[in-house]
DNA sequence: TTTATATATCAAAATAGTTTGATATGCATG
DNA sequence: CATGCATATCAAACTATTTTGATATATAAA
């Protein structure tokens, strides 16, 4: 950390032109990421990863429609059981999905309407990206 | 993919209770996840992996306060010159941000407001998760 | 209590993503 | 056009994630 500081500066200056000012803007762009809370970071990271996956953000999108148990959701995403069980402990793990046991199903649903939210703001970005195309 | 349906529709039938309904259930589950296009959903995982990362978030979080070149992002992340450089071309090439030549100077900002959305609406899943503690 | 079924977990192979020093590229200046 | 600088790209080592058959666990039915 400390080791980069004098280079961070003397690149700062070339940049600004004045190394006080220039001591000044490291010393703000460091404070402005040391109040950035790690943790946060990583729980926030976490939930991203999750819906990073192509077989997940199907699930999710399934799930909108209702609970499911893991029997419909491998048939619907037509993977092998063991693969469809590893990604809904992802999506659990990360918050996004919850359980419930119902003899010997495994009931899933959406935890919450904000996963809605993200896969409706998801698409909007895509669109924007591809000129305003539409899609299901 | 038609190997699998003969033991699904079993499946099903013993879920429901009704071979004809499974068979039923079986082809709507299909045809629901037939419907979502799949470059679609890879283009929109590919927005999720961006973001599916410490640094990354952490360069987002940053460009809302404005535009930044590389050496300065550098610096307030705290990582090497050439790793800084990577992870801005995942951002740019999954279309967060964009790049704006300047001189000798790369100068990134993001690309739309949603990004922000989406920053906006994971801390509010983090937060919800936690039971609603704040941080910056 | 034996058997079948649904799901979770394991473990090992396969695949994908990240880090970073070294090097290339391109701009600006002397 | 030689030099210095900002950034991009490369390449190889490293780390993480995913896949899936096999196996364990738990529930229900025979």
């Amino acid at each position: 950390m400390a080791c980069v500081t004098k280079e961070a500066i003397g690149r700062m200056t070339r940049l600004i032109g004045d190394a006080d000012k220039a001591q000044c803007k490291v010393n703000k762009l460091r404070s402005i990421t040391a109040k950035l809370n790690e943790k946060d970071i990583d729980a926030e990271a976490e939930i991203f990863k999750a819906m990073a996956d192509p077989y997940r953000l199907k699930i999710l999108m399934l799930l909108r429609e209702g609970e499911l148990c893991v029997c419909e959701i491998m048939i619907a995403i037509d993977r092998p059981q063991s693969t469809t069980s590893y990604q809904l402990s992802i999506l659990r793990d990360a918050g996004l999905i919850r359980e419930r046991k119902d003899g010997r199903w495994s009931r899933y649903r959406l935890s919450e309407g904000a996963v809605i939210e993200m896969l409706n703001l998801v698409k909007l970005m895509k669109d924007n990206q591809n000129g305003g195309g539409d899609s299901g």
